[in-house]
DNA sequence: ATGGCACCAGAA
DNA sequence: TCTGGTGCCATA
């Protein structure tokens, strides 16, 4: 680091100084340039430098210093064009943790923090706020003057403590569905130390009007906001709006943790366990974790907010790693809404929607409240079930459910990529009536049209949200009371706040709940519970209905006792058995290529170096397996699986093989990825 | 990013 | 054997 940059510049300026430094875009490298004696005193790390770069000048950032060159020569830094660095000095060290943590260099990590174009060309004045798409959402919940609950007034001031001294502390707040944890976020910022900002992290801001017009209410101009909606000019401009001060809360999606605030007082991390802030390209960080690292540097609380926090997060909170604070109750004070499960293996109906959830509709209708309709409709692949016991055929070494491959006809494990023949009959009972499950929210849309053909539907999945704003505006449909049922899928579950939900129907909770990797059962028992806290959130109560083939897992069990701890003592055991996180560490390593033989060949020898590097570790090596959709964009996929107790032997395997890789010939026509604490294996 | 260069398929 | 397309490498 250049701390002592002025020092140096005062005793020795006879000697030469050279500094590394990255460009935007592409670049992955850092470039050594020598400092002329006049730039001495100001340059440093996160400063902007207009150096000569490939026959031409260009701006870059410096990183650090860097040795005297050797086999080459320096070119001299041409300008130096700001006073202070336009990138913070914290972001800085962040930027270098990354690029050691996610095995990415170090352009690429600061070319990614960074809005396009920040450094680049003219040091151009932002021009005055542009506005997102996000407010004038009406707010038909009637809030106002809100005077906490004892249990938000203990969070809060909990975490008021050592944002006042500027100590890094952690949290998990685990707060029911509509227990007030936007309140929480909102009041705990209010006491924001003067001259430090506030980041709040959301999984997807045109997913949440409603909090960022709560967030507008109270903090106004106050707030910059950043999401991927934003023209790069808007983005900018946003951003120099942070840096210069203007702005002291930053609220958006996972790029929003890198907001260029001098100072952090406070992080909030919204909905924490959402997959959403795992980014699965480029520098493959998780928002969350990267969140949790910048308030250690900063120095400064971090929020984990959550009504079904990850595995990972409770179980910190557990080992006393976090603290957990509670918020138990509904600010409304009726509850939380009562869950039915409905067996459907037996039924004969080939309906979608059962008779009992046809009932409960129509009299909630009649009551003159409205219906949310969750079905999650997964992508690529089906499952096989048994209609007569439930049976979902499983991988033997990985206890995941296999999946059903369409093109190949066969059965094949995600994890260890064993293949196998799809069964004619049920294994567990020998039954002959295995189904593949199908339908999705467009069938659940047409049955719901004949049901009640006097009653507005409003339909939401990917499909119909392509349309900028086009959530917001289905929402307010809803919202409005203008449409008396809402279908869709996930997302329906985030969360919105409409008060006069009576009925959620989640029409087949088996979807995922066998999907092909180990976080299946949490991500069911997370999207129940999230779409079930939908009802009931105004001033009656509300009812959930849960049809499934799959009535005795422990997910719906749970999430329909509204019971979390229950769920995470069951899962971690699961987990714990399996060693899988939070009881161990993973690292995906996939090899792609345009020809299947050569990435073939690649993986091989990956897992021969990384085997290598390996020995007389802790570390496990699984693989290589084809990827889940072995081939993406032209490319064969193959992927291997590290596992570990520790995270540092994993580095170190991974550092040390890849850098042997590097040096042989062995990845020629091919290229290696390194995801560290994958999400998945797709 | 982007220009330079080595290497391989189709035309002379 | 010549030439254009293409993928790989270096840029300080």
């Amino acid at each position: 680091m250049l701390g002592n940059a002025q020092f140096t510049h005062q005793y020795l300026s006879n000697i030469d100084m050279y500094v590394a430094v990255t460009f935007e875009l592409g670049a992955e490298r850092t470039f050594t340039y020598s400092v002329p004696e006049r730039f001495r005193a100001r340059v440093g790390p996160g400063h902007r430098v207009l150096v000569p770069f490939m026959r031409g000048e260009r701006y870059g950032f410096v990183v650090g210093d860097a040795d005297p060159p050797e086999g080459f020569a320096a070119k001299d830094i041409i300008d130096v064009p700001d006073e202070s660095p336009l990138v913070p000095a914290t972001l800085m060290e962040l930027a270098g943790w990354m690029s050691s943590y996610y095995h990415s260099p170090l352009g690429m990590v600061l070319g990614m923090m960074l809005p396009p174009g920040v450094g680049a060309g003219k040091v151009s004045k932002p021009r005055r706020d542009v506005r997102e798409d996000t407010e004038g959402l009406t707010d038909y919940s009637k809030k106002s003057e809100i005077t906490p609950t004892s249990a938000q007034e203990k969070a809060i001031s909990t975490v008021i403590g050592p944002m006042a001294k500027g100590v890094f502390s952690p949290f998990v707040l685990h707060g029911a569905t509509g227990s007030g944890k936007t309140e929480v976020y909102i009041r705990s910022i209010t006491g924001l130390p003067e001259g430090s900002g506030a980041i709040v992290l959301v999984p997807e801001i045109s997913l949440t009007p409603q909090l960022v017009g709560r967030f507008r209410e109270r903090f106004g101009d106050r707030i910059a906001v950043m999401h991927s909606g934003l023209t790069e000019s808007q983005r900018r401009a946003e951003w120099r709006r942070v840096r210069e001060g203007e702005a002291s809360v930053c609220i958006g999606a996972r790029s929003a943790v890198f907001a260029p605030f001098d100072k952090v007082g406070l992080i909030v991390v919204d909905e924490e366990h959402d997959g959403s802030y795992k980014q699965e390209e480029g520098v493959r960080y998780n928002g969350r974790d990267v969140a949790v690292m910048r308030a250690k540097l900063q120095g400064c609380p971090v929020m984990l907010g959550s009504a079904t926090p990850s595995l990972e997060s409770y179980h910190n909170a557990m080992e006393g790693r976090y603290s957990l604070l509670e918020l138990p109750e509904r600010v409304t004070g009726h509850g939380q809404p009562r869950v039915r499960i409905i067996d459907i293996r037996e039924r004969k109906e080939k309906d979608l929607i059962q008779p009992e959830l046809v009932e409960k509709t129509r009299e909630c209708l009649k009551a003159g409240r409205q219906a949310i309709f969750f079905i999650n409709r997964r992508g690529f692949s089906d499952f096989l079930i048994c209609r007569d016991c439930g049976h979902v055929p499983g991988c033997t070494n990985c206890s995941i459910s296999l999946t059903f491959h369409q093109c190949a006809k066969k059965l094949s494990c995600h994890w260890c990529g064993t293949d196998s023949e799809p069964p004619g009959l049920c294994p567990e009972c020998g039954g002959d009536k295995l189904k593949l499950i199908g339908g999705g929210t467009e069938k659940v849309e047409e049955e719901l049209a004949a049901l009640f053909p006097d009653v507005k539907l409003t339909r939401m999945d990917r499909d119909t949200i392509t349309k900028r704003g086009a959530f917001r505006e289905l929402l307010e449909e809803v919202a409005s009371g203008r449409s008396g049922i809402l279908v869709g899928t996930q997302l329906v579950a985030k969360g919105h706040d409409i008060p006069n939900i009576g009925l959620v129907g989640v029409v087949l909770a088996d979807y995922g709940l066998h999907g092909a990797d180990f976080r299946a059962a949490e991500r069911v028992f997370q999207v129940v519970m999230q779409v079930a806290g939908r009802a009931g959130r105004g001033d009656h109560p509300g009812e959930v209905i849960v049809q499934t083939y799959s009535p005795e897992h422990y997910s719906l069990i749970f999430a329909s006792k509204h019971d979390y701890k229950g769920f995470y003592d069951i899962e971690a055991e699961a987990r714990e058995e399996l060693s899988y996180p939070p009881f161990s560490r993973l690292a995906l390593v996939s090899v792609k290529g345009v020809k299947d033989d050569k990435a073939k060949r690649g993986a091989e020898a990956a897992k021969t170096a990384l085997t290598r590097a390996a020995k007389g570790t802790n570390v496990i090596i699984l693989g290589p397996a084809p990827a889940p959709i072995r081939r993406v964009r032209g490319k064969y996929r193959y992927n291997i699986l590290l596992k570990s107790k520790d995270v540092r032997p994993l580095h170190a395997v991974i550092d040390k093989a890849v850098k042997g890789l590097a040096e042989s010939k062995a990845l020629s026509g091919c290229r290696l990825d390194v995801d560290i604490d994958p999400q998945g294996m797709v």
